[in-house]
DNA sequence: GCATATTGTTAAAGAATTAAACAAAATAGT
DNA sequence: ACTATTTTGTTTAATTCTTTAACAATATGC
């Protein structure tokens, strides 16, 4: 039940019916293709003839090809199966992080056109865009085939501000106030340019995935625990921005008002117990409550290694994960206990030891969880190979096409 | 940017852009009014005709009605001001507490109709229903002049299933698992009943109130700090509601994990820091740590007794209400992280107390929000004379004929 | 080879918005 | 006092979309 806003609404006018029908066509056969227009028909509920007009229009948009004729059924007309055209363009997907920075090319639906590149990222934004220009434009070139790129989404670690294209603050790249999209506009005049938080990223990745395993669900959280701990929520299929673009900082809800120091100047927040560093400098029993435990040893050591460890047999390897992992679960009970989310999705290094860790995780999410219910939320692990940051990237630019328009 | 629900969508068809029009209609008139047809045509941004066709349905329906002529032009013929017709149907609103529960009628846009009554609540469910059923039948005969009761809305300071109608925890309350739908519904047949958590009641009160002073944000975050803490969250004008209806319960969330010992069963929870007991002990110097600190002096003692004795210059009563304006302070800062509203409404009745406290909350939640323009986010308090519980309770049954229809 | 079934198109009907013309009512100016 | 002008609200016709119904195309079963 949405109260209508008064200060900001959208009268439906004769084309009202039609676009939201469009958008409803496009989305089922995005899910469901291939697909015939008789199927269409059914899952609209309405006649074919409606679906006639409607693809008649996507056909002469270049978004829908008529492909194959099917022949489920036994009797009758064979189908003829509807396509979304998806290799008209292209979509350029960038993942920026502390040390490198990927690339992934894309069609409009999702699937990759060449291999992910990567370089390394410069901490000198000016530097830094430099060289994304140059990878962008080859990239481009080295696929001229391809009729237009229909935009560019980048994922920074770090707060944004998605209407100036602004880094405002990311601590792991140390950049500050960073403006992002004038440079890229200036080069890339015609293509549209999204910046976004990479946690917001992931959870776009997975609202917009194009799974069959998994029923997407219409409420999630995606939590990803590296170097920090980057949140993003999805509640009736929208990503929640809040007014400043920054809700979803769970990564920031204390565990204890006075406890570990973290990098965003507070105390004891989640991010302060759970991140990469946490988990490495606990197991090298470095002292924690310093502003800066950072050495060469945790430097030089990841959490990777640490897994490797802890299954080689080390025990102190696999009390710090289990730490983790307690920590991990108490942050998670208060993520479900505020959302009551349908689906949590974990991602980031450590979840590549969640057969060691998912009894701890669940059993601190059991003692703060207000009912049984709640404790029993679905976790899914998503693993780095499924690039759910470079996915969140190619969704800022693919997924306007298919959104629900804005009425009443 | 929302995504279409591909397995629960709804198609669009040959009304649904009068659907739409017509409710924004009923939404501006409820907002404007006295409005004429000219003027919606304005704010609809459409022609007059249009308007005409709308009103016609809307005059036949019985929803709204025609009045005086106005005379704000200085040329041309006079406008017929369009008024919504609230006096046909009456909402009965009721707000269950611990120690009593009150009532109260309105009409359609939740214009008091008579004066509010109350009655002890009984501890046992069935003889709290008996009497809940006795008094609303006086109600509803005392106005036999009103056509019909559009509805019943309820509230209960605990975990509500607004489907089966059951409550299935409140602790305050002492009930579990009642069933407060079925026999009301047996003894009032035609009339639908709501039963929703009184948190998230009061969120809904604030979404829909019309008052002319305050522009209703479409973002916003209720948190009511009374013997428990009560939070709603309503974002982009629709209340988040979760999977089991719990979702908002950000009065669990810990400030320790190892803290105070709280209702729930956990410690450290927000709740377990800053209710009307946890003030009132603090201040009679009572161990907190311990599970039941309630003793004959707070229970007879409250916080408006506090609160009276800091005006009255008690230091140690001062004190009492800055600890817990901190730790109020620190709760609403995670609150802000997470969702980012456009505004926080606060009640309870340690409010009586914000000019005495306000420094030490606004202090608290600038430690730890993460920008500054966060801990910037203006907070609103909701005296208890505006009865924000009984009024959400209102809005259960009145908000439905303004929403927003389901679309795509 | 005919009945049946299914797909997709076309023509006409129905229902809504939109544009344009018009009647009603009030004021300003001469 | 009379006319021109302005504004409101209605009516008529045009336009655009959904819906119904009929039909052509194409397959299978008997």
């Amino acid at each position: 039940m949405r109260k209508i806003n008064p200060r900001s609404f959208k009268t439906a006018t004769r084309g009202t019916s039609r676009e939201i029908n469009r958008q409803i066509a496009l989305t089922l056969i995005r899910a469901h293709q291939p697909v015939s227009r008789a199927d269409l028909a059914r899952l609209m509920e309405t006649n074919r003839a409606n679906i006639t007009f409607l693809i008649n229009d996507l056909l002469a948009e270049g978004l829908v090809r008529e492909g194959a004729t099917g022949n489920d059924a036994k009797r009758g007309r064979r189908p003829t199966f509807l396509y979304l055209d998806s290799q008209q363009k292209c979509a350029v997907a960038i993942d920026v992080r502390a040390t490198r920075t990927y690339l992934m090319m894309t069609d409009m639906i999702g699937q990759q056109i060449e291999n992910i590149s990567s370089f390394p990222t410069e901490p000198d934004p000016e530097k830094f865009i430099a060289t994304l220009v140059r990878i962008i434009r080859q990239l481009l070139e080295n696929n001229r085939e391809i009729a237009g790129c229909e935009g560019i989404g980048i994922v920074v670690p770090g707060m944004t501000d998605i209407k100036t294209g602004r880094v405002l603050h990311a601590p792991t790249l140390g950049w500050q106030n960073v403006d992002l999209l004038t440079p890229l506009r200036k080069e890339f005049e015609d293509i549209p340019i999204h910046i976004e938080n990479s946690g917001k990223a992931c959870a776009l990745s997975q609202i917009w995935a194009t799974r069959s395993d998994v029923h997407a669900h219409n409420d999630l959280v995606f939590v990803s625990v590296s170097d920090g701990v980057g949140v993003g929520v999805v509640i009736g299929g929208e990503l929640i921005r809040g007014r400043h673009n920054t809700a979803g900082e769970f990564g920031h809800l204390p565990l204890a008002i006075d406890g570990l120091p973290c990098s965003c100047g507070a105390n004891g927040c989640w991010e302060a117990y759970i991140s990469n560093l946490a988990t490495v400098s606990r197991y090298f029993g470095k002292n924690l409550a310093q502003r800066r435990p950072r050495a060469l040893e945790t430097a030089n050591f990841t959490v990777e290694d640490l897994i490797g460890k802890a299954r080689a047999g080390d025990a102190k390897a696999l009390a710090a994960l289990h730490l983790t992992a307690r920590y991990l679960g108490l942050g998670l009970a208060s993520i479900i206990n505020a959302i009551d989310p349908s689906q949590i999705y974990l991602g980031g290094e450590i979840t590549e030891a969640w057969d060691l860790i998912e009894p701890q995780v669940r059993d601190a999410i059991m003692e703060r969880t207000l009912i049984r219910d709640l404790g029993a939320t679905p976790i899914r692990i998503v693993p780095a190979i499924e690039y759910p940051r470079l996915r969140g990237a190619v969704a800022l630019v693919t997924a306007p096409a298919f959104a629900a328009p804005k009425v009443a």
